[in-house]
DNA sequence: TTATTTACGGATAACTATTATCCTTAACGA
DNA sequence: TCGTTAAGGATAATAGTTATCCGTAAATAA
């Protein structure tokens, strides 16, 4: 599962898959990716696109996006949806796991439960599905939010 | 939790919640909440739209939007929030509860597993955040999908 | 019953995150 | 260095959902 990895070491395990799967690593991509490896609060598309505009002002939101949609499609990045805000990305762990989401000022933490197997086992089990995925988040208040109320 | 509640006795529990908060339960209405009271295949708001528009000719797919968004509101349908689908509605089970969904033809089903108040604890004990929801999903195929594949 | 007020329904415009398109430019191999 | 092809940038398009606006129906009071 690759779990516990350094975010350097993370960046050159994405930089490998890209070169195996010849795709350029081109400036851009290289940036997108490096914002990746070292973000823990599962950044949002312009998250990451405004963190890039000092360095490359001229970068384009789709090039973002586009890079976010070949790091899915290679399952080097974990793509949290939501349908009335912006998606999240989380590059270090993109397999399943769970969440813990802030519904006052969004944030995204990791809690250190992971063990899956046994749950989604069951699930199969009684519903005859073939589980490949799951989605496991917690919603409500982080701590600096309960205090601000 | 009011689980294993009928069709009609749920029917009967969104009218009286709707009196309650004195909001009007007009044909329309009434006919949105008999369609969701009556379904288990979480619908969507669209799929509600198709259902009614036989006895509703000139239902508005907005009024079911509107209805939705009102039922949300009181906290009688639980909305399932996809970013890349569109939502679906479960209004039998209006509290949060894990479902298994199929990625070939978008079905979902509830599993029998709901037990989340140890595990719930778990992460508001480790994270200090004040958990009042959650999510819990599982992707995979269907036993249809598996066979007609 | 009638008048009055207010909420509701229907049609449609607006919104917004994301994706697609199109053309130019940069990357890589020969 | 040249030629091929993928990638970047700007922007249009998409689609589910929400907001707006106005006419109408529902509830209340007289």
């Amino acid at each position: 599962m690759n779990e516990n990895v350094s975010p350097d070491e993370r960046l050159r395990q994405m930089i490998a898959r890209l070169k195996e799967s010849d795709n350029r690593v081109t400036p851009q991509r290289y940036a997108v990716l490096k914002v990746l490896a070292h973000s823990f609060e599962h950044p949002s598309a312009e998250d990451i696109h405004a963190q890039l505009l000092d360095n490359f002002p001229t970068m384009s939101l789709a090039t973002v996006y586009k890079t976010l949609a070949l790091l899915k499609q290679q399952g080097e990045v974990l793509e949290l949806e939501f349908s009335d805000l912006c998606n999240r990305y989380d590059g270090n762990k993109p397999y399943p796991h769970p969440h813990v989401i802030c519904t006052g000022c969004g944030a995204i933490v990791d809690p250190s439960f992971q063990d899956f197997a046994e749950i989604s086992q069951k699930m199969m089990d009684e519903t005859g599905f073939k589980i490949v995925a799951h989605r496991f988040d917690f919603y409500g208040l982080c701590p600096d939010c309960q205090n601000s109320e």
